[in-house]
DNA sequence: CGCTGTCTTCAGAAATTTGTGAAGTTAAGG
DNA sequence: CCTTAACTTCACAAATTTCTGAAGACAGCG
């Protein structure tokens, strides 16, 4: 059997889940595949699917997964596996490191700050305006810092509350 | 005179530092026109221009800066003014507001959390898949708290630094 | 060495998004 | 009230993005 009671793992539940997470990334700025991707590796059994799979149940063709899962290993958010000894590749959610690489807008952080830096020269450190991106800029990099603690302290309370 | 030496705010050091901003901002998922409006409120000398200022600056119509404003200020990003006694509106940026809105990204926690909610309902939280989503949901928990205390940090580090 | 399964690249069709001009709405000023 | 400045809405043209089928590349396997 593929699943019995209650709390459902069949097929359609799944695809209601994967499809409405999905919209949510889709919303805050993912591409509509990825997310789809990302959803469905997020709500399989081991958290590995191999792009047959992918395309199956997620209804795209071939093309679509290869070019999903290229953005997805590019931004960290899933890693690829050569499973050994064939040509199929697997594609893993790592659980506890996609999300520290959501976080990981450093390199995001570090490309406004250097804009902002080259702001506030352009247009003065003494002018309002200089003055204003100075602050903005100040505020970026107490965050890079802030980020950085606060990823640490959900490290402990993870091992607290998950156990290792 | 507009300008004279060193550290220019001529129109063209403006409209460079506009334009490399707002791409920085497009880049992580801003709208074109809403970025490059608030990159010139923030390059602004006041933080506050009319819709006229910001058309002309920018080379845009009417009504594609009225597209941007009205985003900008759903967003909580601008705030909009009737400047008392005249039918022009101006557009101010706050200064110290504009960031804090930018992690405001709470409303956008929530929804993820509560699709993440249903996601550990429907799959069961027992199963792999659930348990996955089931830490997600925690770390996004985790993170909304830690992010009103990070702020809190952030306003007293401002007040040390550029004093009140 | 050639066959075959699997992923990738590419050109183009389809869908979506974006920005504009023009018409519509609102309210200040006479 | 009527006029008119200022913002908004709307329909559409243009640009961009997205997804696919088909051809190509790569590597295991016989």
């Amino acid at each position: 059997m593929t699943q019995a009671s209650g709390g459902g793992r069949d097929a359609e539940s799944v695809s209601k889940f994967v499809e409405s997470f999905a919209a949510q990334l889709v919303e805050a700025g993912m591409q509509r595949m990825a997310a789809r991707v990302f959803a469905a590796l997020l709500a399989s059994d081991k958290g590995v699917l191999t792009s047959a799979e992918l395309g199956e149940q997620l209804r795209i063709s071939p093309a679509a997964v290869s070019g999903a899962v290229r953005y997805l290993a590019q931004t960290h958010m899933v890693s690829r596996e050569r499973e050994p000894g064939s040509r199929r590749e697997r594609y893993r959610v790592h659980g506890d490191q996609w999300y520290e690489a959501l976080t990981n807008r450093e390199a995001v952080l570090k490309r406004w700050e250097a804009a902002l830096r080259e702001g506030v020269d352009s247009l003065g450190p003494d002018t309002p305006a200089g003055r204003r991106l100075a602050e903005t800029l100040a505020f970026f990099e107490f965050m890079e810092g802030e980020v950085a603690a606060m990823m640490e302290r959900w490290r402990v309370h993870r091992e607290k509350t998950f156990g290792m």
